[in-house]
RNA sequence: GGCCCGAUGGCGGAGUGGUUACGCAGAGGACUGCAAAUCCUUGCACGCCGGUUCGAUUCCGGCUCGGGCCUCCA
């Protein structure tokens, strides 16, 4: 039995899908203008890991997951009028480069990936259905969603209209009937990315894209709905409203799951506070990408994960090990303390935990759970599995260029020869030698092992 | 201002009404030519003030501090 922590009661409970052979999730994804950053790995790697516990439990084809690729956005527009090329330049760039760096993170790709270009015939039906029922209204081109036309408006974010309306900072756009009406359909001026729609040339708003490409593809009501905790508002209240108004009042999601952000000192990372690290960043420093996985799991996933280097190190650290006492067993079976942690709301630091308990090929499924250890030890140690570093990068703390194998083997070898004539002066000289390329020996019963730090 | 969340040892981070993780780092020991790795042992905590209780880090109230959302945002 799964529990979740559902955003909209607030509470813990049991996790029951509508039909447990199609469980449906649905995740927010990316705005395709930019190169993620960590924090953008979050959600990623936190839904990743609810993915394979769904498959685990209810059967690999049970789960239809769902994350949406949002490439129409005003910031697109504006990347693309920047650099003199088509929107679709941008965006096919950034979503190539998305899935680049969250495959190193071990992120499977979802079911499907919904792209908001691709659904307009939905966002179009699904918005006249809403001014049909008089839950929307066109004005100048514009098409606004009608808020005081929902009575249970603010229900997820426990909000109500008059505090909306008090804390609003922005201005009133004068076409508004209620200053917290929002875009449904907005309108393009000639040249910019546009479709035709029965209220003229435009473009979907951000929230109508989510709404629409959920029940076109997983339904009216879906099992989880995922995302950030900044969604929370507006973005998340704005679909429930809209899914709702227009359906008969089926809920759009029986759980809403939410995570915490990566933060960056006390702030929180993101872009507008240009404090931003990047998976690719780290990748290219060397860090490989279930390091960085491993990092963004420590914490329990609605926590806010404060981002530093010692947290990649001790990510490291503990992978090392982990390695090493999975040793070459085949894959065991999966061990059920490490399930009943992540059954427990995703508790992925108490199953870490108990994965630190466990040896062998009950380690490597338990992992596998986490996508973690998904290399051969050896590779691990060796530095195999890190991202090419760049063949000139050899200007860091003059340790000189990064040593061959077969050049490690051969001054294993000289070692060897000297430490069996007792010349220990020389078999220490060559160690720390290595020592200082990165290269850490190990003398063992079946001869000397190394690894890279 | 409104709404929401958090405060745990040197660091990260779970959890619990009474003995408590786990990891990293530290100390001591075993092993080793010396190391490394491994194993054993070990020190260190629950923001402040009240309340409930035989007993509170855990429940309740208040306070302080920090953060988030209210605008694009994972």
């Amino acid at each position: 039995m799964i529990r979740l922590h559902d955003t909209l009661s607030r509470a813990k409970r049991e996790f029951v899908p509508e039909d447990p052979n199609r469980v449906t999730m649905y995740v927010c994804g990316p705005t395709v203008y930019g190169r993620a950053h960590i924090g953008n790995a979050r959600p990623a790697v936190v839904f990743d890991t609810l993915a394979r516990l769904i498959r685990y439990e209810f059967g690999a084809d049970s789960l239809v997951y769902a994350r949406n690729v949002t490439d129409v956005d005003d910031k697109i527009i504006a990347a693309a009028h920047a650099e003199g090329v088509e929107p679709a330049v941008i965006t096919s760039r950034y979503e190539r480069l998305y899935l680049e760096d969250m495959g190193a993170l071990g992120i499977e790709p979802p079911t499907i990936a919904p792209h908001a270009t691709c659904e307009i015939p939905a966002m179009i039906d699904l918005i006249r259905r809403l001014i049909g029922l008089g839950h929307a209204y066109e004005a100048e081109g514009h098409v606004l969603f009608s808020v005081p036309s929902d009575p249970d408006y603010g229900v997820l974010s426990k909000r109500d209209r008059d505090a909306m309306i008090a804390g609003a900072r922005v201005e009133v756009a004068p076409y508004k009937r209620d200053p917290a009406d929002f875009i449904l359909w907005k309108p393009s001026l000639d040249g910019v990315i546009g479709w035709p729609s029965p209220w003229g040339r435009g473009r979907p708003g951000w929230h109508i894209e989510c709404s629409a490409m959920i029940e076109a593809h997983l339904g009216r009501t879906i099992d989880i709905h995922g995302g950030g905790l900044d969604l929370i508002f507006p973005h998340h209240e704005n679909e429930i409203a809209q899914s709702r108004c227009a359906n008969d009042g089926s809920p759009l999601a029986r759980y809403w799951v939410h995570n915490g952000f990566v933060d960056m000192g006390a702030e929180k990372m993101s872009k507008s506070l240009g404090n931003i690290v990047t998976p690719a960043e780290l990748l290219a420093q060397g860090h490989r990408g279930e390091t960085l996985r491993l990092a963004l799991l420590s914490a329990h996933y609605r926590q806010p994960l404060p981002w530093t280097e010692t947290l990649i190190a001790q990510a490291k650290a503990t992978l090392d090990r982990l390695y090493r006492n999975a040793g070459d067993a085949e894959e065991g079976e999966v061990d059920e303390r490490v399930l009943d942690a992540l059954r427990d709301d995703l508790n992925t630091p108490m199953a870490l935990a108990r994965l630190s308990a466990l040896y062998g090929g009950a380690l490597k499924a338990s992992a596998r759970l986490l996508g973690l250890l998904n290399h051969r030890p050896e590779d691990w140690a060796k530095g195999r599995t890190r991202a090419l570093e760049s063949e000139d990068s050899n200007g860091e703390g003059g340790s000189g260029t990064v040593a061959s194998e077969d050049e490690i083997d051969r001054r294993i070898a000289e070692r060897t020869i000297a430490k069996k004539n007792r010349n220990f002066a020389e078999a220490d000289r060559i160690r720390d030698e290595l020592k200082g390329e990165g290269i850490i020996l190990e003398d063992g019963p079946g001869g000397t092992t190394w690894r890279r730090e």
